[in-house]
DNA sequence: CCTTTTGTAACCCAACGAGTTACATTTTAG
DNA sequence: CTAAAATGTAACTCGTTGGGTTACAAAAGG
């Protein structure tokens, strides 16, 4: 969970292109926003695209927009895009077959994760690109 | 927020330290059952001493044991002890002082994301020792 | 046809996690 | 007093990963 700064340049990148209501955006400009390469940004931009909450196009007045109004992105939107599958880590080594607690630490602990990544989903859930737009203004 | 198996593997420690309710357990015993190096538990062994939460006693006769009743040891005491200070993980690098969203982003994101962290403390505070254990011991 | 932009591949490098060896220190047994 | 067993910790290796960078094919408009 939010092991690496994708998530958070994800969502940089979306109230960016949100706050410029009709134009597109190119990756240059929101690269410069987040101040890093344009290639970090299109590579998420990528995913983004992929999951249907932006819409690219490539050649000369290309750039990119939100595939529908900001308001009905959520941040949990976001995160299922980016973090895929594995949320949280677990043992790296198998751990014991014949150790009772060995054996069976994995599922316990695997169930208590997930509720765990359940409760951060459902916050997420609660805040949409529009949310943290007027946020970002607000300041 | 458990980018690395240490948070895992404290648990299974403690609750293999639990299991044992009289004697105590060398670092060997855990890490046959964790199934890795005696050395890596011995740092993380560290750190749960250093909290509080394991009494390890040098010497030959030595070990580790648990330095208050299952039951009274929860997830949210390993993961403070474990998790250290940053939990989550922002914007690499400071974003463009030059555009609201750049210079604004990161406290929104910071409080959003410290939400979120409470959800999954919440979710740890509800788990002792001992519930994992009862847990283990059922399956 | 030229320019602009996306989409991706390929590479480098720094950071980090985990495993391992080694060893000083502590403590008990004999 | 010495040997053995255990913790505590430093130091090293190695594989993985994230992020930055260059390069280039493909698309699309003027």
């Amino acid at each position: 969970m939010f092991s690496n700064s994708q998530f958070a340049v994800a969502v940089h990148m979306l109230v960016f292109i949100a706050r410029g209501q009709f134009d597109q955006v190119t990756s240059e400009e929101m690269a410069e926003s987040v101040n890093t390469n344009p290639v970090v940004i299109r590579r998420i931009l990528c995913r983004l695209a992929r999951g249907n909450l932006v819409i690219s196009q490539p050649g000369a007045l290309g750039g990119t927009k939100l595939s529908r109004p900001a308001d009905q992105i959520t941040l949990l939107d976001v995160y299922h895009v980016i973090e895929g599958c594995e949320a949280y880590c677990l043992h790296k080594s198998q751990p014991s077959e014949t150790c009772v607690v060995g054996r069976n630490m994995l599922p316990v602990l695997e169930g208590i994760m997930q509720e765990a990544e359940a409760a951060v989903k459902e916050k997420l859930s609660r805040y949409t690109i529009e949310d943290v737009l007027r946020q970002v203004l607000k300041l």
